[in-house]
DNA sequence: CGATTATTGATAACGGTTTCTCATGAACGA
DNA sequence: TCGTTCATGAGAAACCGTTATCAATAATCG
């Protein structure tokens, strides 16, 4: 069993985790969130983040996110708007898409009750793509803002 | 590594597997292939399965299906339409879905290039539903074994 | 400060899926 | 039918994300 504390202690491993999905603005493997906020909180080790990230989850504070072809889990902050996932094929990393296709009710099949949708775009983030220079690797929040208006196919 | 066969050889664990996907008419996973194809194939051990899988879809019989919320790859016959897909949380069976709501490329972010996408719809199966009024069951023979997971603490 | 106890970090263990190994059996061409 | 060689089946082993273990550390409060 796990035993349930009696209060929650404020730890600076916690905090970090937590800036650094802030900072980050999409979901984060924890593995990713590892290294994200380990420059915050020296000696961070993966069973904290585990730990952690379960309790954050459990207080509402992070939602898990689970997408196709990955088995591992993600996280967001919770309180977002209704949104879905930009999965790069290349570096893996997952990014968030304002709005939603809708129509999705009619697809449901007579005698199937929906509960849920998830809606999945695959492709190349703008630092992934080939008619850009890779010399910035996508490790930050920052590539989600690049003004560059290309058409695209 | 791997040696290529000279030549392919037809045997009736293939065939077998090729009637199970046939007449499952949804993505199977490779113990679900495993399950459905042993009556046809006495004797048919998992390993076999995850070779045939392989290479039919190397021969582009099968298509790799990847889903949110489970890590192990599922298979489908190749050749159908576009078309997504529905996950029943009870028995985690997946069934297909016609049609697609559109709308996908205004949902692209500036900067990212798409190159599919993917839509899964969340809910109860027909055979999972709460009424018991199951005259519509999905076309395929759904062995409804609720499979229990881990419950988390 | 000092006691209490939640939390941490390193690592072992876990669980499930997938692949490998290898002796046996089956397909196919000659 | 025979012989070659690919395919099979059973189990071992690899793989990998996640969780448990446990001594050490640090947060909280009187």
């Amino acid at each position: 069993m796990e035993r349930k504390p009696a209060t929650e202690r404020k730890t600076s491993q916690r905090s970090a985790l937590l800036k650094a999905f802030e900072s980050a603005g999409r979901p984060l493997r924890p593995q990713e969130a590892l290294a994200l906020a380990r420059p915050l909180a020296s000696g961070l080790g993966i069973a904290t983040v585990y730990r952690n990230l379960r309790t954050l989850a459990g207080q509402g504070v992070l939602k898990p996110v689970h997408l196709p072809g990955d088995s591992t889990v993600r996280y967001e902050l919770c309180g977002k708007a209704h949104h879905h996932h930009f999965h790069c094929l290349r570096c893996h990393q997952v990014f968030e898409v304002d709005g939603c296709p809708g129509n999705i009710e009619p697809l449901v099949p007579k005698g199937f009750v929906l509960e849920g949708h998830e809606v999945v775009l695959y492709g190349q983030c703008p630092a992934c793509r080939p008619t850009r220079r890779k010399s910035e690797m996508p490790s930050t929040k920052s590539e989600t803002k690049s003004k560059k208006k290309k058409p695209k196919s």
